[in-house]
DNA sequence: CACTTAATTAAGTGTCAACTAAAATAATAT
DNA sequence: ATATTATTTTAGTTGACACTTAATTAAGTG
């Protein structure tokens, strides 16, 4: 999911939308009144978004709420820790490879 | 910056390219051995990786060496704590001004 | 200098995606 | 059922960008 996540935010205006979604609930409109593009627009900025887990939608009637979803940017900074958790760990076990060679070496 | 960083990011390939200069530099022909795209294209990609803050080049002659930039991926961590640091901000402002309003018109 | 190696820049092409206006869906009210 | 409100989906256009090949730059080397 991090692929959809890091495309989402990449777009300014999808962030822009973040930025007023970030305090509370807005319905599609209210995030459109904002900004001077079209309502389909927006609507399908929201539609990136929700798939790709940063917001959620909560229906009421005809109106859709549209918030934010924390585990959207707990998975993206989950995936920048594991960049160089993966890394450490592959750099470590090289050393311990190393290590291993070179006591083996010296032992013969 | 964080403006170029996520949209380095978000290029498959470009995140491809940085699993691999994560553990060490390399250079931009050793990169492209690994895929089936041109040198220019790694070179290419390369180009936003660097000016997003991402990687770093080392000149040794002829050759370029292509390494990780930790402080690019901490902007990015920074980004994304301070996306609800403000907003936490934001909505503790709103409710002392809420407070504040409560207690004038009680005085009253 | 001519040659090689490493890499980039330039020019051109095809695909994707951000927008628009118009049509369609969905829920509710009259 | 018809109308209204909120929103999305569709179809089409435009610009960005990930590629390609060809040309160019840069730094040694014989």
């Amino acid at each position: 999911m991090i692929e959809k996540v890091l495309h989402a935010l990449a777009e300014p205006r999808r962030r822009d939308i973040l930025y007023l979604v970030r305090d509370g609930e807005l319905t599609s409109s209210a995030i459109a009144s904002h900004f001077e593009i079209s309502a389909p627009a927006v609507s399908q900025h929201l539609k990136v978004l929700e798939q790709s887990g940063l917001v959620v939608v909560r229906r009421d009637g005809t109106k859709r709420y549209y918030g934010i979803r924390r585990d959207g940017f707990a998975e993206l900074k989950q995936y920048i820790d594991r960049f160089w958790d993966d890394s450490l760990l592959r750099l470590k076990e090289a050393a311990e490879e190393e290590e291993r060679r070179r006591n083996g070496t010296n032992k013969q």
